[in-house]
DNA sequence: TGACATGACTAACGAGATTAGTTACAATAA
DNA sequence: TTATTGTAACTAATCTCGTTAGTCATGTCA
């Protein structure tokens, strides 16, 4: 007993997202994790504060993954299809890996988690960055950053949770959306 | 013992509802429900079919009642105000029934549930008109219908899990997000 | 070599969901 | 009126999880 079996806290992050990912944030539990590790569930707290710290350190991971993501996405086209690479590459984040995506809710209150804060806002950061290449009034930013925030969250939200009914190709139906509120944004912003 | 106290499933489901939006969809468990009602937790067993059986009724209940909501909004406006009076609606509900509103969630998978899915294809189907009297193309309906019923998902859900971390005016946030896919739906269908 | 921090462990408890079996009451049929 | 039956409550017991407390082996470092 006691033997240390080389545990780190990417190796405690990892499985849990693996367990998440294919079945569910919910399945991701400190004794599920710990199996998928070789240790005993009281073990897990000498890697994480308990389930919530658990779930604390998974959305770290996804936001950070999220942000390599959204880099990549924009620099990786002209600026004019920066929005567009950046909302492709959401939505494939988030088919990817469903269980951290759905880490990424709820977002910390202002004060309570300073690091995750930041972190989860840095791929906003990006895409308003997109935005702003695009010539959005630095007056309207917000609105339009949160509505297209909302459009592309709402969109994988709905598909991963079974939320679109109809057997219609969803990949169209994603590539209109996201014409309609980029389109729709610059109509407004003159 | 024994003794029956008269507690219907509207009792049941109005308790689950009632907990759900104060303290969340979590905090509505099998026993928080029972202790509401007055009664001890395997009762509950003669009420729903477990917590899955509770939550399914909670589904089918915040169905019913969007539905009732959509519909008033859609026939207390002029045709070409229905969308934006729904979508009006729609956040109101979730603002003051989050509990309720995150119960729609997940969908059930379809032949899984006809019933419950039913109810939820019906406040779609309103949204479907509102958008229809507005001109959109038949051929486009559902590729549209699916972009604005993600940014008006998107949109509640960010907002009540403290996605928005920026302190200005959501209400025009999201008065600016509708206005923008609805007037985007029109431009792209002619 | 010996003290210490690390990271495993066992033991124990509490909350929640679930199942099985029991019982009181009300309505209904004989 | 009385016997029967279904409903809806109950207790008892089990399982899974999360959590805390306390223990112990191992590697590092003074």
């Amino acid at each position: 007993m006691g033997r240390k079996v080389g545990i780190t806290l990417k190796d405690v992050v990892g499985a849990a997202a693996t367990i998440a990912d294919r079945d569910g944030l919910e399945a991701a539990s400190l004794s599920a994790v710990a199996d998928g590790l070789g240790i005993k569930t009281p073990s897990m707290y000498n890697h994480v504060a308990g389930l919530a710290g658990l779930r604390r350190e998974m959305a770290l991971y996804a936001a950070v993954e999220l942000t390599e993501v959204f880099s990549t996405a924009a620099s990786s086209a002209p600026p004019d299809q920066a929005v567009r690479q950046i909302a492709d590459a959401y939505r494939r984040f988030a088919k990817e890996h469903p269980g951290l995506y759905s880490a990424l809710s709820p977002a910390p209150r202002p004060g309570e988690d300073d690091e995750l804060y930041e972190a989860m806002a840095a791929p906003v950061l990006i895409l308003a960055e997109a935005l702003a290449s695009l010539g959005v009034a630095a007056d309207d930013a917000i609105h339009l950053l949160r509505g297209l925030r909302a459009t592309l969250h709402g969109f994988v939200d709905l598909e991963t949770n079974g939320g679109f009914g109809m057997p219609v190709d969803i990949d169209t139906s994603f590539s209109r959306a996201v014409d309609v509120m980029v389109s729709g944004l610059l109509s407004q912003t003159g």
